[in-house]
RNA sequence: AGUCCGAUGGUGUAACGGUAGCACAGGAAAUUUUGGUUUUCCUUGUCCAGGUUCGAAUCCUGGUCGGACUACCA
């Protein structure tokens, strides 16, 4: 009878709670320390994180690293930042799988002496033919049969290093017969005589992540272990381990969809590609999916997080539309922050009754949505800067700014009523001209008098110069997961995904910290770059304002 | 091909045998010192065929379509 909807998950931890299996739930957050977070682990770390509040549970962050080969330390660091930018708190609960691998060396002893593991020396290409497919089933290896004896010495052998990489690997005895192929004496230890970046060499062999998921899980007492759908098939080999090295907490793995975005990829392979092809300039471009590629772009862990409770929770694989998401950030940012005048594309606008020489000071409201957040003064005179596009000479109807003839309110400051353009020898537009009405201060007038059109400016003596970083989607293709074989993705990369342009702002904009977020008035939410220095201010377009007239122009 | 999983407007989801609802997107209007915001209204949906039932998105059977799986990766 809640007012939310509860999803499957929520479901079936309400049905423990109810039944006594558990008093409290662990949940946690596993990455493998290989690349950098997306806001697809952003759907899991909310998931997670946020079942471990519901229910006043709690939440771990583990680094799943058993694989020395692929891991590094600048990883490790980049997923804790991130997780913990997303607001996910784990409190104490830190752990590394690495830190378990004397446990899970032990209980894979204990599974050769209850004879359920076995070495097996054949190579990997002898495996995999004797693995059998679809249809016919495996055939046991050689050695399946060894006694325990010689299997405690063989894997005690792999353990010191006396065979090369390769040579031999420690197998869980199941059944060869198995419809599910995870079952078909899967491999639970290899061999890999390679530095970890944690353990250092204290190591030569290490745990297949289909051994150490579900003991990991079981150590730490996590009760639910939700994991994506990829993983389902999994499940009756994590159930084996868990039952028969018989662990004393019974973790239960629940699987969920993971996330497709429209226009994105998220796949790490793909996002290190982009990366190391140089078709980004690094793991934080502002263009990228990834949690510090998004944070750079201007988006807020809130949007973020609110994005990933509105997609939703299910067992079916689905591409959730890119607007949900730039929907989230703009609901966010529109009420949280400051507004202020910046020109992108600038004209010179004559106001030509104005006092030459004169400047004032205007107050302007910060966020018209807050009235708390104050206002701010903003210098005005004689020669100002417009958007080129708040110009036509002859306008289409339905066009509220200005044209010859037609009045306007210049924002905070005073009605102007166009009246002429000054062009060049090509005939582009110059400058444009107008008349003030010194009535109309602050942008109201006294006798009613309504304009349909309010523009943005600055003053051109005093604007700033800013560099402009206009960002738009990185791929043109809708459905990356959706190409033919022989369709490479990178050739649906947009080559207009970043426009770097110059920029005029209002001073104050000038003073604010790296990170800063801000709306310019009728053009969208921007941020201060991690690059923008006092010298060298840069401002990232995090996504545009909605533009109605823009879907007019179009029609 | 086999096994497992899934299928609700354009998109993401809710409804747990009893009025198909919400959000986004799209459209129309009102308000507005941002053509923003806000508000109101509108368009569009239960994969198909049978069955059970007074009643089916929901349960059953069979299809169709989609996904996952055939690593000493996670």
């Amino acid at each position: 009878m809640s007012e939310t909807p509860r999803h499957f998950i929520q479901q079936i931890i309400d049905a423990d709670i109810a039944s006594g299996k558990h008093q409290k739930i662990v949940t946690r957050f596993p990455p493998e320390p290989n690349g950098y977070l997306h806001i697809g682990h952003a759907k899991s770390i909310c998931l997670n994180s946020g079942l471990a509040t519901e229910f006043n549970g709690q939440f771990n962050l583990r680094m799943d690293d058993t694989n020395p080969t692929k891991e590094e330390i600048e990883y490790v660091d980049s997923i804790k930042e991130d997780v913990r930018w997303l607001g996910a708190e784990w409190n104490e609960h830190y752990y590394q799988a690495s830190d378990y691998f004397d446990r899970m060396h032990a209980d894979a002893i204990k599974l050769i002496k209850l004879g359920k593991a076995f070495v097996c020396y054949l190579s990997l290409e002898e495996m995999r033919l004797q693995k059998g497919d679809f249809k016919t089933p495996g055939k046991n290896s050689p050695t399946r049969d060894t006694n325990v004896e010689e299997n405690l010495a063989a894997f005690e052998k792999m353990t010191r290093g006396e065979f090369d990489e390769g040579k031999a690997v420690l197998r869980a005895k199941i059944d060869m017969a198995a419809t599910n192929e995870y079952l078909r004496d899967p491999v639970i230890y290899r061999i890999r005589k390679v530095e970890h970046h944690n353990t250092g060499n204290k190591w030569c062999v290490y745990p297949m992540y289909d051994f150490a998921h579900p003991l990991e899980d079981a150590y730490e007492g996590i009760t639910h272990s939700i994991c994506t759908l990829e993983f389902e098939k999994h499940r009756p080999f994590y159930d084996w381990v868990i039952n028969t090295v018989n662990t004393p907490a019974k973790p239960q793995q629940i699987e969920f969809a993971r996330l497709n975005i429209t226009y994105t990829v998220l796949s790490k392979r793909k996002l290190l590609e982009l990366v190391n092809e140089k078709h980004v300039s690094g793991w934080d471009d502002p263009r990228m999916p990834t949690i510090s590629g998004l944070r750079r772009r201007g988006y807020s862990s809130s949007s973020i997080r609110k994005f990933c409770e509105v997609i939703g929770i299910t067992k079916h694989n689905s591409l959730s539309d890119v607007a949900l998401l730039e929907h989230a950030v703009r609901d966010d940012l529109n009420k949280t922050s400051p507004r202020f005048m910046a020109v992108l594309d600038p004209i010179k606008l004559v106001i030509t009754n104005y006092p030459e020489g004169q400047t004032e000071n205007l107050e302007a409201q910060n966020n018209p949505e807050d009235p708390a957040a104050g206002s701010r003064s903003i210098p005005f005179s004689k020669t100002l800067l417009i958007e080129r596009d708040d110009f036509i000479e002859e306008a289409p109807k339905k066009y509220f700014r200005l044209t010859p003839g037609q009045e306007v309110r210049l924002r905070w400051a005073y009605y102007v009523t166009c009246t002429h353009c000054v062009k060049d020898a090509t005939g582009k537009v110059t400058e444009v001209h107008c008349t003030y009405d010194p009535a109309t201060k602050g942008g109201d007038s006294a006798d009613g008098r309504k304009v349909k059109g309010t523009i943005h400016w600055v003053s051109a003596e005093q604007a700033g110069d800013v560099e402009v970083r206009l960002y738009d989607r990185l791929f043109m293709h809708e459905n990356l997961n959706d190409l033919a074989e022989d369709d490479d993705w990178r050739k649906h990369l947009n080559p207009h995904s970043m426009q770097v342009i110059r920029g005029k702002v209002e001073p104050a904009l000038l003073k604010l910290g790296q990170g800063s977020r801000v709306q310019f008035e009728r053009t969208g939410y921007f941020c201060v770059d991690k690059e923008s220095t006092s010298q060298k201010p840069i401002f990232n377009r995090t996504v545009s304002l909605k533009d109605s007239w823009a879907k007019q122009v179009v029609k």
